[in-house]
Parts: structure tokens; sequence; C-alpha cells
DNA sequence: CGTTCGATTGAGGAAGATCAATTAATGTGG
DNA sequence: CCACATTAATTGATCTTCCTCAATCGAACG
């Protein structure tokens, strides 16, 4: 359905030699990840003792509009952004987990852009922006994280468009449940088994699909195996190799290809 | 064909009152932000006396897997940045004007995420970024447009993403020129006429359809008047209206409306 | 135990992808 | 400068994907 190949090919960009291994990303190991995050966390609480916050499934962090004063940092939980367009669009921007930061939007224009909210309990921590500057100038080591966050929340935003402009809708719901397992798994947490806490329009919303379509491909994810839905509950899902739904993904990539059976 | 309406409806978040109008991006006088990246490109002058690159069309900036070591700002000219998956998917994931930066996926990982190419001829300044850092420690206000462009450049992200996903073929163009006009506004250029340097190939990689869906909602614009093309070259064209565009936009989507005529 | 909300599944239709042919612009060598 | 080759854009016809509408099912809750 997508304009993969095609458009890949027809872009016209001179590309000297292939690209060269990213390192980073893929050649660190998991645990490494989960230490880079508690010592963010650590860091944080020692430098500005940060105020910490107990949440619980639809509250709110903040709205777009409020002026921006404050950064938050996910200690546990999970988190959605939204946006909220003037015509009544409203689109699922993000979600975010241990170690994630939210607010970034709001430093430019001095008030929030998105509205934030809690998708479960959880913990964030508050950090004050001017407060968090101002220590930064004796420690750098916390200007390095928080450029570190922003720069990965750029990037992760990325690959989200990318995943919308060039997947069908089949591989976006794999990819999405790909990236979340991969999230908790880079965070210490089991892979294996995922507690969507979302309903099926928000996963539509986030993946410009539609509710029915989720339904439908996880449906499919489930009769090739990929995935199975724990006993009593749509919302959890068991996920007995990461690596298949990446296959899932690429094996929608080429629909007219030697796909045998 | 999209899932505005019903999934917006359906995302069933208690949203306890209305947003309040946002400051900023609207009320900001179209000068100032003219203004606003003059005074930015004068501050990194004079604090960091940047390398001054002259390039044209196809010169790279940096490729995904080098090393990361500055960043970019783009004092003329037009840039795009390219995301290259391993599984051959290629996307254009941004495009840059005057005053926006480059290479800001890079600092996370230590090496640059994506392939920066210049559209046209131009002039980036080349930041080191630990020489940016340093100065900063002195000069604070580098910092401040440091974290206002990367917030700013997130903002603009969670945008195109929310575009993808909510918009049609058709919209999607639209919104894109609209965008693009508005840059060239915001950047005291004429927004009536704007000569896009991408093909249609490109216009479609980024938006998320075919080149021919792109062509096809071009001369829809056309026929309906909201955009003309200038007479030798279907890449330039001429935009009477802004509010126009938008107004095409809002049109699209509502399908199934008071849409008379 | 009925009501409600979310998820599933099916049928039909529409938006847009794909394939293909034509036209327009650009570049090249004679 | 022109004929030709090349590439980009347009337009049409067909087919696929996914949206829309609708009915059913299941779980949770009062």
């Amino acid at each position: 359905m997508l304009n993969t190949a095609t458009q890949s090919a027809k872009l016209g960009v001179p590309r000297p030699q292939l690209l060269l291994p990213v390192p980073g990303r893929e050649t660190a190991s998991r645990g490494a990840v989960s230490q880079q995050i508690a010592d963010m966390l650590a860091l944080l609480r020692d430098e500005l003792a940060p105020l910490r916050r107990l949440v619980h499934a639809g509250d709110v962090i903040y709205h777009a509009g409020e002026p921006f004063r404050n950064l938050y940092v996910v200690n546990s939980g999970f988190f959605k952004l939204v946006n909220l367009i003037a015509d009544g669009r409203e689109q699922v921007v993000g979600l975010k987990f241990r170690g994630d930061w939210l607010g970034f939007e709001g430093i430019a224009e001095g008030c929030h852009a998105c509205d934030a909210f809690a998708m479960d309990t959880g913990e964030v921590w508050t950090i004050r922006y001017e407060a968090l500057i101002a220590a930064a100038a004796k420690q750098p080591a916390l200007l390095t994280v928080l450029h570190q966050a922003m720069s990965r929340q750029l990037s992760g935003e990325r690959e989200s468009l990318t995943s919308v402009c060039t997947l069908t809708a089949d591989a976006r719901v794999a990819d999405f449940l790909r990236h979340w397992a991969e999230a908790q798994a880079e965070r210490g947490l089991r892979s294996d088994q995922i507690a969507l806490r979302m309903s099926r329009a928000e996963i539509g919303n986030y993946l410009g699909i539609t509710l029915e379509s989720v339904s439908r491909a996880l449906s499919r994810l489930a009769r090739e195996h990929v995935i199975s839905f724990v006993e009593k509950g749509r919302r959890e899902l068991h996920i007995p190799d990461v690596a298949a739904l990446a296959a899932f993904v690429q094996r929608s990539l080429v629909p007219a290809s030697a796909t045998l059976q």
C-alpha cells in the first residue's frame, strides 16, 4: 500500500557509499541503558532534590497553554502526550517511560504545547527549568543529560514519523509493539509481556489508523503466533519473540516478493 | 478517509475545560520572528565566530553514522534531513530554513542519526558543540537559544506527525505549502511565491504519500485557484492567499458536512 | 442481572497506491 | 541551435488497503 521502494528509489539523492553501522543504540547492552537511566535519576535527585509526585491513570501533568515553568522526568509508570489542534484534531504524539522527560515543547514558546497524562500509577519528578539551568553551571553533567534526553526525543519523534510514513497498518502495529517491548527491555523490565494500558482507539490515533485496523492487526498477529493475548484481558499481551515482530514488519514491507506460504 | 472525528471522540480523555489561546506563535508579529532569528545569528557570530560554509544543492552537511561533533545553523538556503533505516526505507524527516539548527539527533548517541543535505545554494554555520557548551557558561543566552531551537524542532516534528496522522493526501499537501509559506513569511521573505526545490517524489516521501498523489493534489489546488503555477516551472508556485490554503485543509477535514457546492 | 463500554468481526465503499501511457522540461552531442 | 535522449510531471485506469458503518460479543460495573 505505501510508497516505500518506489519513492526511496526516486529520491535521487546520490549516496556515495553504504551507511556505517551506528554504534550505541544497538551495541549498548540492555543493562547499560537501564544503568544510564538510573544514573541520570540519581544525578537529578542529588543535585536538584526534585518534587516527587505520585500519579494515577488519567492524572494531568500539564495542559497545553499553561505557562511553562517545569520539566518532568518519569521515574515510574507511563505517560502520553496529546497534541490538540484548534480545529478539533487530537493526536497522541508520544508515549513516555521511566527516564523520559516531559515538557520540552514548552521551552520555546514559554507555555506548554500539548497535554501530558499519566496512563498508569507512577511517579514523576518535577524539575524547575530555571533551577536546572542554574544548577548546570556548577554541575555540567546536568546539561549533558538534558541535551541527551532532548536529542533522544527528537530521534524518537522522527522514528515515529518514519513508521507512519512507510509502514502498512499491520506493520505499524507490529512496530509499535516492538518499540514498546524494547523500551521495557532497555529499562530492565520483562519484554515478553506488555500491558498496553491504552484503548484500541488511542493506539490507532497514535499510529494514524482506525481502532478497527488496530484490532484486526492484533488479531492477525495473534493468528500468526507473533503475539498472544494473556487470559482475561485483551490489553495484556505476550510476546514470545521480539525478533518475530521485527520480521513481521519486514514481511509487510515486501508485498510482492519471495514470501512463500 | 482518516480517523479524525471518530477517534478524537473516542480517546476518552476527560477534558475539564477549553484550551487557553496559546500566546507566541500566533500573536507574535511576523517581523518579530525574523528579528529573533537575526538576533540569534548575531549572538552566535559574536560569541562563537562559527565557520561559515557556502553550500550548493546536493551538498552533504553530514551523514548518518559520522561521529557527532558539530551542530549547524542555517544562515540561508534550505536543507533536508533524511532518515535511513537498515531495511532500505528512506524518510525525509525535516526541512530546515534560515535560523534552524541541524544535528541535534547526534547529541544523544554521539553520532549523527540522519543525513543532512543542502537543497539550494546557501550558507551554514558550523558550531562545535563542546565550544558552544563552554561558551554558554559565560554567556547564558547561548543556552537559551539552543534550548529554544531544540524545543521548537520537537514541536515541529510533532506537528508533522499530526498532519500525517490526521489529514488526507490533498490536505497534507495543502498544509505542507501553508507551512512553507508561513516559514518564509516569518523570515521576512515573500510568502506569495514559493520555489519548492524538491521533486514530487521528495514531497511525497516527506508527507507519506506517493508522487502521483502529490501531483494530483497540486493539480486540484490549482484547479480551485488556491495556488497557481508560475510560468515555466512546475516547481515554482504562486499562493495568492495563504488563508485559502488553511481553508482547504479545513474543508478536507469534514468530508460529510455542510460543505455546499 | 442488565447496562455500558471496549473489542471484534464482517460487508461495502472510498481514498489512495500501483501500473502505464503521455506530455513537458532539461540536458547533450552533433 | 537543433534533434535526440533523459528525467520529471501529469493524467488515466485498475486494484489494494484501509476506512466506515453496523452487528455481535465480551468484560466490567453498579
